[in-house]
DNA sequence: AAGACCCGGTTGACGCGTCAACCATAACGC
DNA sequence: GCGTTATGGTTGACGCGTCAACCGGGTCTT
């Protein structure tokens, strides 16, 4: 390590500003919305993106392996969460038919409701912090943006490939 | 809590497309830029915040306080992390003269090739990760949609906003 | 000078995220 | 069918981040 041949060219003070800024932009945002979904709602950003990935499907209930598509987590970090998450009554772990190895996870209607509640206070906190605070130029620039850093991370892993190219309609 | 009168308006396509693209991207760049630095040099993101702060520092020592304003964390975040990298033998702990409650961190000299090995490492991955996918134009969109984030975000925090305002040159 | 209050820093408990090891079942090769 | 390998999911250990409580030394008021 730390043996790299080719030293890597200095940040111009353009790129200087622009990794300054998104670092401490990422860092400060992120925890501030996700310590006011917390405060608002009881529900981390984690829990969050199960809940509504769970809402989202059909019947409420997901397979375990379908849960960890739609979230890019690793499978212990999701059977940890789940864990947690049945003891709190907001998911049910239930045995799969198809597949008798596998779970299936189902929304309680306390998950149901919280997740229903927690969405409106995101959506205004995320404007609040982020999209209402940018033109329409500046939000298409996002977009663009992500877009190209997505691709790049896709090339790498192509497991995230196709979730990439999803994302940019290809 | 969830009883607010307003309902927050829906996003817009453009809005939905900006805020999916900003948390995937986000996610993954993060989670993608840690893994390889810890895999390459032995430290986190989290290290290395600490470790070039007290680089730059003059004589490569930093108050407890000074440093907790540089990286932006809550106090016991920071003592926490330090009692961590003190047994790793980056860093040392000594008693301040100024004042006796106050603590003052030094760099090791293993501390201090830690960082200097890594920085190449990081500048090299944020470049392939990021910077090197935009144009000028996205880098200078990039920092002002930070910079008005950031703004927003000092705001609700005064105590945020001198960093905020350093940071826009103000 | 004495008490109240403030502030820098530490501690402990607890939930979280990762890694590696593991278990059970399914799928494959013969 | 049987052994092998691949796969869905769980577990345990450990470092991390947060919160609240705490400690001890400054500071301010009177």
């Amino acid at each position: 390590m730390a043996t790299n041949a080719t030293r890597a060219r200095a940040l111009s003070a353009r790129e200087e500003r622009a990794w300054d800024g998104y670092r401490r932009m990422q860092s400060l945002l992120s925890s501030q919305l996700n310590r006011q979904l917390i405060q608002e709602t009881g529900l981390s950003h984690a829990d969050y993106a199960i809940l509504s990935a769970l809402l989202a499907a059909p019947d409420h209930r997901l397979r375990g392996l379908a849960l960890r598509c739609e979230v890019q987590w690793e499978k212990s970090r999701l059977s940890h969460h789940l864990g947690r998450m049945q003891t709190r009554g907001l998911v049910l772990r239930e045995d799969c038919v198809e597949d008798s190895r596998g779970a299936v996870f189902r929304l309680t209607e306390a998950g149901r409701a919280a997740v229903e509640a927690a969405s409106d206070d995101r959506v205004a906190a995320v404007r609040t912090y982020l999209l209402d605070l940018l033109t329409p130029d500046q939000l298409d620039a996002l977009s663009e943006i992500s877009g190209a850093v997505l691709a790049r991370l896709a090339q790498d892993d192509p497991h995230r490939r196709a979730v990439a190219e999803l994302a940019r309609g290809v």
